[in-house]
RNA sequence: GGUCCGGUAGCUCAGUUGGAUUAGAGCAACAGCCUUCUAAGCUGUGGGUCAAGGGUUCGAAUCCCUUCCGGAUCACCA
């Protein structure tokens, strides 16, 4: 039983004895000493004060005296500051917490059994005409960062990622590679392939908008008002109906259109290939629009023949969710083919037959909130029974300085420079300070990646999900103060002393002896350290990494403090000297669990 | 217009199931600290009507209502 477990209990047994009340666990608030009062732990008393018919400091008093006498071994000494009373908890529980972490290697993570409930995560989802993004930087480390903490919470997870491989975006890159390109290929070119696709993309999109320029002034001149020949220019122009037209063919199976579909997708996949390995993203199944999209037909007409759905004149199939206080939804065109909607009812066949799902976790921007929502109301209708409580997983849009990101303007982040100039920017930052160290250039490169990457993931992640977040490219991403370098320098610190201690003979015990008399910023750290359990169920029920980023740092500046007040080798008492340095052991194996969670490596020197 | 989500220091953000006369970090500014376990660090100073108003109660940044501002979404696009 935990120090707190013991406490609460006996708070139970107290008001039921003074005040013959019967209070549940929940009712008794424990939280930690503000540091202006002396003391480790606090008892809220007001929750009893009603019952007791007394004043909140006679019910301190009263508590705390009877914690003193029936919980001797834990509570020295108490104080009662208003409706608060402060315990003064004494020092051989904190070392054996102590010893409990130490303990444990996977301290703060429940194991994953065969009885653990499935759940899949699908985050990433890239269009395979353009190279990443930060926008997909973002979802693809919350994904990732999930996918951890909720196996870190006792569960099975499948990462999964749907490629949106088909449509008219890929057919826009087709057909500008087949004009422009000359066989250019990413051999020929040494361009990564999405990013080779990418600007084929590009390409396409400028002389799009030349031809429509030129035709709406055409328009224009026969004597139509501006927008409407903006909109038929848009339609009319030669190359979107040439495009049009080699979607029709890739969808009637023609060998040519899609023998060179194929090829320029292989491409682009080599080039997310390695972007995700150096973001250190990772799926266990990867599926593909374009084996899905058709799916999702079938277990719509199964709805539209148990009378789920309803078919309009054209022969368009719809959901009425006016029930649900949501509108009516389309879910098959007139002509038959399906819709965006349509393919994720169909994924969710193809998985559900992959998988024994329990539960399913969307991470997908938040301007599809209204979609999930009716995802999860057609999936519920469809029998799919994780459907009702699918979760999604919504997050805010990175914005730049000057606004949003646009592909098409030009004013996107791109995911590959971003991560290299981190990397450039961790390199030089600490050029000086690899020497000083000591560093050959392999391994000084080998750090420059973990810091920069780790700066990167961790400005990310810091930011609670839901929200926009700015990223100004030009400031970069600062080395200091609440950032990831910082965690991962004091876990680089910590290392040093340690190895420093094995060169001395220092034998840190697996267990240590509980007659230490050990200092308040002691204990405080140690409290802080057995937090990281809430924290990692906290973020398991709240899906938020940002939580695990703020416990990071708050123990790591915890540990800073303490380290610039206390010796430690230095310390002349040898029980002094081992308890501290085995308090360093828990310090640096619990920050590196918590960072691992969020994906960011920590270096043993930097 | 309907629905959903945000609004906390000059800037970027924390703030646990409502808790302590003083709402926290970092950046930026200013002042200190490297003969001492890695100064990517530590200490101090200045900076706030928690968008506004009302309500609930022992107690509100947190819960409820109203208003204001910002964003998203409401397609036979994906």
């Amino acid at each position: 039983m935990t120090i707190e477990e013991r406490i609460v209990n006996a708070v139970q047994a107290g008001v039921t004895a003074l005040y013959s009340m019967e209070a549940n666990a929940s009712q008794v608030q424990l939280q930690k000493t503000k540091a202006e009062f002396e003391g480790h732990l606090t008892v809220v008393v007001f929750p009893f004060v009603k019952a007791a018919r007394k004043s909140p400091e006679q019910v301190g008093e009263e508590l705390g005296k009877y914690l003193a006498e029936n919980l001797g071994d834990v509570v020295e000494k108490y104080n009662v500051v208003k409706g608060f009373l402060n315990l003064v908890v004494s020092d051989a529980p904190w070392v054996e917490l102590l010893n409990k972490i130490n303990s444990d290697e996977q301290f703060g993570f429940k194991p994953v059994t065969a009885s653990s409930p499935l759940v899949m995560i699908e985050y990433s989802s890239p269009n395979t005409n353009k190279p990443l993004h930060l926008g997909h930087v973002r979802n693809n480390l919350l994904g990732a960062a999930l996918a951890r903490i909720v196996e870190a919470n006792g569960n099975k997870v499948v990462k999964t990622n749907i490629v949106n491989d088909r449509g008219i975006h890929i057919c826009k890159s087709m057909l500008a590679w087949l004009k422009w390109g000359n066989g250019e290929t990413p051999e020929s070119s040494g361009k990564k392939g999405d990013h080779l696709i990418g600007d084929y993309y590009v390409l396409f999109d400028k002389h799009y908008k030349a031809e429509c320029d030129e035709l709406s002034k055409q328009y224009m001149a026969e004597g139509m008002d501006a927008d409407a020949a903006k909109e038929k220019a848009k339609q009319e122009a030669p190359l979107i109906k040439e495009a049009h037209a080699m979607l029709v063919k890739w969808e009637k199976n023609d060998a040519e259109v899609r023998a060179l579909w194929r090829k320029m997708n292989e491409w682009v996949y080599a080039g997310f290939d390695e972007t995700y390995k150096m973001m250190g993203v990772s799926f266990d199944k990867i599926y593909y629009e374009s084996d899905t999209y058709l799916e999702g037909k079938e277990k719509v007409m199964e709805g539209l023949e148990k009378g789920l759905f309803y078919k309009r004149e054209d022969g368009s199939v719809w959901a009425d969710l006016t029930g649900e206080g949501l509108d009516e939804k389309l879910l098959l065109r007139s002509d038959g083919t399906s819709v965006y909607m349509t393919q994720d009812i169909g994924t969710a066949k193809l998985r559900f037959q992959d998988f024994p799902i329990d539960k399913m976790i969307y991470v997908v921007g938040n301007e599809q909130n209204y979609h999930f929502q009716v995802l999860s109301i057609l999936l519920d209708k469809l029998g799919f029974k994780w459907g009702k409580d699918l979760v999604h997983f919504s997050y805010g849009m990175v914005e730049l300085p000057n606004g949003k990101m646009k592909s098409r303007e030009g004013t996107v982040v791109d995911a590959d420079d971003l991560m290299a100039a981190m990397i450039e920017d961790a390199y030089k930052a600490s050029e000086d300070k690899m020497k000083t160290l000591d560093m050959d250039e392999d391994e000084a490169r080998e750090v420059a990646r973990k810091v920069g990457l780790g700066a990167l993931k961790y400005f990310i992640l810091k930011v609670d999900a839901r929200k926009n977040m700015l990223f100004n490219p030009e400031e970069s991403i600062d080395f200091n103060g609440n950032t990831g370098p910082f965690i991962q320098y004091t876990y680089a610190r910590i290392q040093s002393i340690m190895r420093k201690a094995k060169e001395q003979g220092i034998n840190i015990p697996e267990s240590l002896n509980t007659d230490v008399k050990i200092s308040t910023k002691e204990t405080e750290l140690i409290q802080k350290l057995n937090q990281f359990e809430a924290a990692v169920r906290q973020a398991g029920i709240d899906y938020s990494p940002s939580g695990i980023c703020n416990y990071c740092y708050e123990l790591t500046k915890q540990f800073n403090q303490f380290y610039h007040d206390f010796t430690i080798l230095g310390e002349q008492n040898e029980a002094v000297k081992v308890f501290r340095l085995s308090l360093c052991k828990a310090v640096a194996m619990v920050v590196k669990n918590g960072m691992g969670l969020l994906g960011i490596e920590m270096p043993e020197r930097m």
